[in-house]
DNA sequence: AAAAGGTTTAACCATTTGGTTAAATATGGC
DNA sequence: GCCATATTTAACCAAATGGTTAAACCTTTT
């Protein structure tokens, strides 16, 4: 029962409670729907302390959306750059894909939105935070892959296409599929989400194997 | 240069301009973007008549949203009933996605958008206009496909959820695509999407086939 | 020419919303 | 106890927005 020497690092300020709460509607209600009122409410503050914190809805916005980009890419990045064979490496990189879409599901969405929407201030958010995903050494690598008979002739831009697709898309048009294709309960969507990971690998191996 | 004789059924009607423009609006900026005052001025009228013809902006909206569900469906529902092949049953029923979405690029993002949004209101529209995709009837031939040893053994589910993320998604997320991970510009994309038919046909074909 | 419905103009209204302000209060460090 | 900062309270403001209203105007039908 040690109080541990680091205690003070672990209390969330007002303004991570602010954060949280911004992303937390801005994720649910879009940009155009999100209300400064309903931040504060969730933050447990009240709009003048918010202003105080946050000169406006704007930078506001910025810092949250800067905060989400910067999760995703890196994490990418890192596994593309990894020493795999071929199969492994696209096997990893369904896997940490899928994962870290099962932790925020709401997120593609969200991103699509506003990216198509206000696309100057976002793409923004992706350069002041130097964040390029690195598809361009991915598709060397299939390139060199089908040089080395290592797996069937295809456009490596279109394979990438297709997984990035088959992986992000039951999140992102989750609505369409949950609720209008399917019509199957909250329950079993969550169920099949968590079998992709392997559905789109053997798909993808059985579509590109020799 | 003889006048057609049902020339008077050509002419627009000013339900039809607003309905036009109102469908533009909505679907660019979403129900909490779009104005009226912009609708009005889209469809070259002012907000008094806009109102005078829809009571209110909910009543406009969903007579557009209901406009838009009552075009795809139907299509798709056409091909998964006609009588062919599974494996061309697959690709008709590519083509006439791809064909539907590259006339209507924006719609998948908005449908999403709002559905999720606001799912009572929108799956209502669904109903009201009877429309319900016939996925089950897929699934079964999917099933038979496979006890007839046409294909290896999948997940029917997952695989149609596979082949409609890999239609949708280069649309909806098409930002995301285009501005983030790929980096391309326009005209470029629009030839990614062009090929994409063939392409994803090729991808399904080679990992079903046996 | 009168009637009827479509259309415009323009003012108006209530509400919501982002944002501000100023004064009061709490809190912790010095 | 003093000072700076954090926080609350509460009123306030300007702009935007959905919606209304009433009078005038235009066009077509009868």
């Amino acid at each position: 029962m040690v109080k541990p020497f680091d205690k003070m690092e672990v209390e969330i300020t007002t303004e991570e409670k602010i954060l949280i709460a911004a992303r937390k509607v801005f994720i649910e209600k879009g940009w155009d729907g999100a209300r400064m009122q309903e931040i504060a409410d969730n933050a447990g503050i009240n709009k003048a302390l918010l202003h105080y914190y946050f000169r406006n809805k704007e930078q506001l916005f910025k810092r949250v959306f800067a905060g989400i980009v910067g999760k995703l890419i890196p994490n990418l990045n890192t596994i593309i750059q990894s020493e795999q064979p071929i199969f492994e490496k696209i096997q990893s990189f369904i896997d940490a894909y899928i994962d870290f879409l099962l932790a925020n599901q709401e997120l593609p969405l969200f991103v699509a939105n506003e990216l198509s929407r206000n696309a100057n201030l976002i793409v923004g958010a992706f350069e002041e935070n130097g964040l390029k995903p690195m598809v361009g050494q991915m598709v060397m690598e299939i390139f060199q892959a089908i040089e080395n008979k290592q797996i069937r002739p295809i456009n490596p831009a279109h394979l990438l296409m297709s997984i990035v697709s088959m992986c992000v898309f039951p999140f992102m048009g989750r609505s369409i599929f949950q609720k209008v294709l399917m019509q199957v309960p909250e329950e079993m969507y969550q169920e099949l989400l968590k079998q992709r990971k392997k559905e789109i690998y053997e798909m993808v191996y059985h579509s590109i194997v020799l």
